[in-house]
DNA sequence: AAGACGGGGAA
DNA sequence: TTCCCAGTCTT
């Protein structure tokens, strides 16, 4: 807490610190940078100011603005909560750590870093900054990722948390494992805690925290349908269960089907070109995707057998939430054009 | 306990 | 390419 200087980092949910700020940034900061962050969280606060803007708003809308923030789920469930503050709760935020944690999106770090932050409860966050900084500090040869392991790092940040001042201890051993105990790198020989740092005296730094076994990646090729005429295109909205849940994309061809039958039987379109296909390489965390985008240019859409999708117009895009990847596409279709 | 769930910046 | 980030939810 010496070495914590609060505004080494201004960050705009630290400016007016209230507590729908910090429940909206603390969401939007689950396994995503502060800086990647910022821009969503400004305009996110210019459409829903408060609470109760957020609650009344249609989901859609609410999707819009997360677009390309990634893990959809946390808009959902963040609209989900709104509504049971809002509507359940009479618009008033919980007050104990219990109660957050019962709410959708809630887990133990969010509801430690809300009551800590916005309430000064003495509640510790357990962080991917916190379980390294604690590994090293105290040596700790436990995984992060079991129950066993869990309890115990989650037991010693709750002896360790200073009861008086308990916002400014989360904050500043978070920012610590930021900037200083950092995964790569870490600037132990400026580190002000070395000379008691475990790993640092006996040179285990690296080692530590033990790494969280991975899930391997896989490949995934998605082929795409940009049917158009000129000034209008079909697009679809995905399941709200599973990846991009509820975002638009282009309607796909399925695997291994022929892209001209494919369009004859199941579009009943007749007349067409289709030129060479778009490829666009779009890495995820667990999946690796190859993209194929068909442009398919068509005379009309009259006959064209359209069910289960939208038709739009280019100038009406941005009323639907879109995936990064057919941003991407946008993007070279644009600049082509 | 394990897997699903995005995107971007840094190494 | 790989790692990992102010994690949570479902199975």
């Amino acid at each position: 807490m010496e070495w914590y200087h609060p505004d080494d980092r201004p960050l705009p949910w630290k400016a007016n610190a209230d507590i729908y700020s910090i429940w909206l940034s603390e969401i939007m900061l689950q396994q995503t940078r502060a800086d990647q962050v910022v821009p969503y969280f400004e305009r996110f606060v210019g459409q829903f100011p408060d609470l109760k803007s957020l609650a009344e708003a249609p989901e859609e809308e609410v999707m819009r603005y997360w677009q390309g923030l990634g893990y959809y789920h946390r808009a959902k469930n963040l609209h989900r909560a709104a509504k049971v503050i809002q509507f359940e709760k009479d618009g008033v935020f919980p007050r104990h750590y219990d109660d957050w944690l019962d709410l959708p999106g809630v887990g133990p770090y969010t509801a430690a870093a809300i009551t800590s932050f916005a309430l000064g409860l003495p509640h510790a966050v357990l962080d991917g900054n916190v379980f390294r900084l604690l590994a090293r500090f105290f040596e700790i040869y436990l995984p992060t990722d079991n129950s066993r392991g869990r309890k115990e790092f989650e037991k010693l940040a709750n002896e360790l948390i200073d009861r008086d001042h308990p916002a400014k201890f989360n904050q500043a051993i978070m920012d610590f494992g930021a900037t200083v105990c950092k995964p790569a790198n870490p600037l132990c020989d400026h580190c002000p805690l070395n000379s008691q740092c475990g790993a640092y005296l006996s040179g285990s730094v690296a080692q530590l925290p033990l790494k969280k076994k991975k899930t391997a990646k896989k490949k995934w090729a998605i082929t795409y349908l940009h049917i158009t005429n000129g000034k209008q295109t079909l697009i679809h909205r995905r399941p709200t269960e599973g990846i991009w849940p509820g975002l638009y994309e282009f309607p796909r061809l399925p695997d291994r089907e022929d892209l001209k039958t494919h369009l004859n039987d199941h579009f009943k379109l007749k007349i067409f070109s289709a030129h060479e296909p778009v490829q666009i390489k779009h890495q995820l965390t667990h999946r690796a995707v190859t993209a194929n985008f068909y442009r398919v240019e068509v005379p009309d859409f009259t006959e064209l057998k359209k069910d289960q999708l939208t038709l739009v117009n280019y100038e009406n895009f941005p009323k639907f939430a879109f995936h990064r990847l057919m941003k991407k596409y946008f993007h070279i279709f644009t600049d082509n054009r």
